[in-house]
DNA sequence: GGGCGATTGAGAATCATTGTCAAATGCCTC
DNA sequence: GAGGCATTTGACAATGATTCTCAATCGCCC
């Protein structure tokens, strides 16, 4: 090892009130958004610290993140097993969708041409039933 | 129809630049490394110009875009067909992947929850072997 | 050459995200 | 239960990519 572990979290209210906005909502939020829910919810963090949990979560692989069609990061609790997600342009609804064959069709990519330390992003957006 | 055809763009010595700088290199760059090859090649082009020629080259499908794994946005000139990219995460080589089943597997999630007007994004980042 | 809408460019303006740093807070030890 | 100390926080400044503004230019067609 060539690093100190930085250790869990220590568990701060902050933090535990981020953790619970992320429970109480299930389509894909951007920090700032996350940070209006916070303070709409009396709970006072601060804008700079959600951001700064937040990419600690997802590091941790607690939540996931990805970048809307127009580029801002948000951020979704979502289930341990990696996934994708089916995203409703217009309200957000998601869905986690699981696609073993994927998977196996990046690796295999990758390695036929000699791509190592490979990671991939895959979302599908469209217009959820509600939407449509 | 329910809109104006916008018609094709008007051929500036601006655009012509931006063109051919587009086929001079083959990985992804950003709007502002792309101003910057224009400026050293001696081409006087103004980086919102660089801005709004890409962005309605992306539109008009001539060149593709992506979000490199710290959201900035980058071009590429593509090949025509639907395709996906193997890219290095370092020096930025690229190679198009094509993927039929991953295609229909996209439309097939998106089906099997009635998500409508579907798109997705799909990207392999890694090392290139010479990177490696 | 003139008319006119499309295009450009320099700079200001936006806006998400990150950096700064002193003050506040967990945690461990005594 | 106080003290020491590294971690965390927050108000605010700073950054950096992208977009906006709008007067000056340009390409196209007559
Ligand atoms: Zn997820
Ligand atoms: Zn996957
Ligand atoms: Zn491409
Ligand atoms: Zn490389």
């Amino acid at each position: 090892m060539t690093s100190t572990d930085p250790g869990p979290l220590r568990p701060t209210r902050q933090r535990r009130a981020v953790a619970e906005a992320l429970a109480s909502f299930a389509d894909f939020r951007s920090a700032q958004e996350i940070h209006d829910l916070l303070r709409q919810r009396g709970e006072k963090v601060g804008l700079a610290t959600v951001y700064r949990t937040l990419q600690k979560l997802a590091d941790a692989g607690e939540v996931d993140m990805l970048r809307s069609e127009d580029g801002e990061a948000v951020y979704r609790r979502c289930s341990e097993s990696h996934h994708h997600h089916l995203v409703c342009r217009h309200c957000g609804a998601t869905v986690e969708v699981e696609g073993p064959a994927v998977e196996r069709w990046t690796r295999s990519m990758a390695a036929e041409h000699g791509y190592a330390d490979v990671s991939h992003t895959l979302e599908i957006f469209g217009s959820c039933p509600a939407c449509s």
